[in-house]
DNA sequence: AAGCATATGTTGACGCTGTCAAGATATCAA
DNA sequence: TTGATATCTTGACAGCGTCAACATATGCTT
């Protein structure tokens, strides 16, 4: 019924902050009841202002969830980047917890992973130069290691860095929405599927290169 | 306007055949205007009865998309007996034309692969049992398979088959849903991805088996 | 301090959607 | 012939995204 406003207890006529309170009741709107349970209306509604204040925030609903994506990426680079900068483990053991790391990221937050790889955004291009900015260095970075992994003779060399990338997240990514969309498999398979993939593409043989 | 009636000329109070031209013009919504375009008033008013009409032959919107999902599993299952029934090729050879169909039938009909394999049914449940009958065995399928070239010595013997198959299905998945969502991939690596796909899933070692 | 542009909020309205209820018409079995 | 059943119709409703018009608060310029 009273919605949290900044400053005094008073109502105004302004918000105040109501492009991050959006964005925040949006975020648990998605967790609750999923994207098809996400609309503009019930989430005005929910934060206390009319149907169209939103859209003085955001041009339209699309712009919204390119925004809630957007802040998934800068959340999952960040795990991303806490799982690479762990020191003392072997390039496997840390290719193996990255894997392990991104799906369970994407079983945490099903909707908002399902938001962030989604045709809802992608498909149809509709995707902001924010969301893009803030997804294409995942993509980037994804080959990036690829090519590390790669000289430190952790996965194939002769294989085309690219395509190994392109396969290899390709099966993260199909691994973790066989999973999200509930078809095939479920949580308690997590880890040993993980463990399965990750002994496919890493090189059993060779492994006394240094650390990182 | 003039629809396509059975038998006779004039129209008549009742369309003798609504169903399956639901489905067909069903189809061919969602091929032409994806799943977002496919109103259940649009197809009525293209098939040429009133909005309602539909719901004396599919309980809601949900019954007509499984209706449609269900005839893609059955499709897919041909296309796959198809290659499976080639003579004359080696184990890897036959895994590899399978998998290079996989993402050629996701690539060739990506309204279809989504609606078949996507949260829209699976995520909520709402699959009926003829859908559930027609897909279940299409994943059967895929651990009876894993387990036969585990044996024929193409996969590794010491890897779990129920992982191994949810793996390596996963992989073409997320391959196969990179490429229709329109994110990191497009159709001109398709090739190059599944060979390298497949090198990685299968030993280079130890050939000499028959084929089949 | 006054006035005005701009930012931010509101209600009203429109067309689209899925779906239910009630009534009309055709088909089929007794 | 009759009555049950299958099929198709119009009417209605609530929910949705979004535009237009209007109201109010904020902030800059003079």
């Amino acid at each position: 019924m009273s919605q949290l406003k900044p400053k005094q207890n008073k109502p105004s006529y302004h918000h105040g902050d109501l492009r991050s309170t959006l964005l925040n009741a949006a975020n648990l709107l998605l967790k609750e009841t999923g994207i098809e349970g996400l609309s503009l209306r019930k989430l005005a509604d929910k934060v206390g202002v009319s149907r169209t204040a939103p859209y003085h925030h955001f041009k339209d609903k699309n712009q919204l969830l390119c925004a809630i994506a957007e802040q998934g990426f800068v959340q999952w680079q960040q795990d991303a980047a806490n799982i690479f900068n762990q020191t003392g483990l072997s390039p496997k053991d840390k290719y193996r917890q990255f894997f392990h790391g991104y799906i369970s990221y994407a079983a945490d937050n099903p909707e908002l992973y399902d938001l962030m790889f989604g045709r809802t955004i992608w498909k149809q291009n509709s995707a902001t130069n924010e969301l893009r900015n803030a997804a294409y260095p995942s993509f980037n970075h994804q080959v990036e290691m690829t090519k590390k992994w790669q000289s430190q003779g952790l996965m194939p060399k002769d294989e085309n860095t690219l395509r190994l990338s392109q396969v290899t997240w390709g099966t993260m990514h199909g691994i973790a929405r066989l999973l999200i969309d509930g078809i095939y498999a479920d949580r308690s398979h997590i880890d040993e599927m993980c463990d399965c993939a990750v002994n496919l593409f890493t090189q059993q043989i060779i492994q006394n290169q240094e650390p990182n």
